[in-house]
DNA sequence: CCACAGATGAACGAACTAGTTCAATTTGGA
DNA sequence: TCCAAATTGAACTAGTTCGTTCATCTGTGG
């Protein structure tokens, strides 16, 4: 008599933790992201889920335990785009430029995930270091660089002396940079990096200064 | 008699407005850079002054009004460490260098000053907005930059095209990039951006790249 | 030499915030 | 059907934090 006792209703509307979860993790990544991790409230993520204070602490412990599984989940998502790129496949000239557009726009639309990494950034990366398996997954996308490098240099379009980890920082670094500081060179400079005749022309930038950077 | 009453003393040891409120932003750089804003504590900062917390409010209002002059403080450093350069004088190429090697060292030596701009730029630069006369002074900088590119141009070592808000994006890009997201990337990639080695390679690598991406 | 404005210190309070307590409800298995 | 475990809600608390109050001290102009 349980199975069908309310048909007409959805069949599980109430206890759904997984979806209570997820809720709760997404309130959570705009309230720390807007505000930082000492400036997230509590408080403030309850009122906003459909769920309450009391839940939060059940399945998340503590408001350090909210933020590192709102860290977690950032990376895991970035691991999985990151990873349904295909980049082996192509020329290695061809997969740099693929790896700075993807970059460029995954970090234009995460926005809160780059303000995330900020935060994170300014606590000297305590809640990741404390994450376990970040590392060794990570590590693979420079090995996947490193692979479309020697390809390169092997064909004779990119020249020696590159390491993975320069090539990977020159990307980030533009990429990351066009997001998390929008706000200060909007201020300061009067240029709004947010902007749809920007977004189309720095993006070309970026790409043409990375490819020149590599060329052999 | 006021004048030589205590000659063997020093001349003003109590009293000294200036000396005490150098000192509050002083504390105050260290606190906010490493806590941020919400997590920056009024009560620590005046722990850590020579002074009380009463002449924090006493001087700056409100820890708002601490954190603006904190900010401050910061650019008028930086636009006075930029006026010092005189790339005017000196070959295009030769300037960009210059201003790479400039903007690279100021960064990591001021990493205290980076984590406040990302601070700032978590809180959409609210602060910085509100502060008089910050975007002109700053906007020297872009004119100076564009002069660097047209005497380029001209003289046919800096092909056309290049924007000096390009060219600055590019440089500051890398520079920033390298002191605020390394402990992240420290963290994830195993790869610490602060070490001796690292400096020193990847120091000339950002050289490099931008002259490079400049190059006609 | 003295009054007065600027500068300073100690203690206090009102508001906020992370985390808890106590109790109720739902679910699934025996 | 019934019980134990999982899930949920409302009110509460202990500790913190910004900002203030009240009283005092310091240097200088008249």
């Amino acid at each position: 008599m349980a199975i069908t006792r309310k048909p007409a209703r959805k069949a599980t509307r109430t206890n759904d933790p997984e979806r209570t979860k997820a809720d709760i993790i997404a309130v959570a990544t705009q309230e720390f992201s807007e505000n930082g991790y000492s400036g997230g409230r509590v408080d403030e993520i309850a009122e906003r889920t459909k769920t309450s204070k009391r839940m939060i602490y059940y399945y998340f412990e503590s408001k350090d335990g909210l933020y590192s599984a709102v860290l977690l989940e950032y990376y895991a998502k970035l691991r999985g785009a990151e990873a349904e790129l295909r980049l082996e496949d192509m020329p290695p000239l061809q997969a740099v430029q693929r790896l700075v557009e993807f970059t460029y726009d995954w970090h234009v639309d995460h926005a809160d995930g780059v303000r995330l990494v900020m935060v994170e950034n300014i606590h000297r990366a305590r809640h990741l270091a404390a994450l376990p398996s970040i590392e060794p997954v990570n590590s693979r996308l420079i090995s996947m660089v490193e692979r479309i490098l020697e390809r390169g240099v092997r064909d004779g379009v990119i020249r020696k002396g590159v390491t993975a980890m320069d090539l990977y920082l020159l990307i980030a670094a533009q990429c990351f940079f066009t997001v998390s500081n929008r706000y200060t060179i909007a201020t300061i400079f009067g240029y709004d990096m947010g902007s749809a005749e920007v977004v189309g022309s720095h993006r070309s930038a970026i790409i043409d200064s990375v490819l020149r950077s590599i060329a052999a």
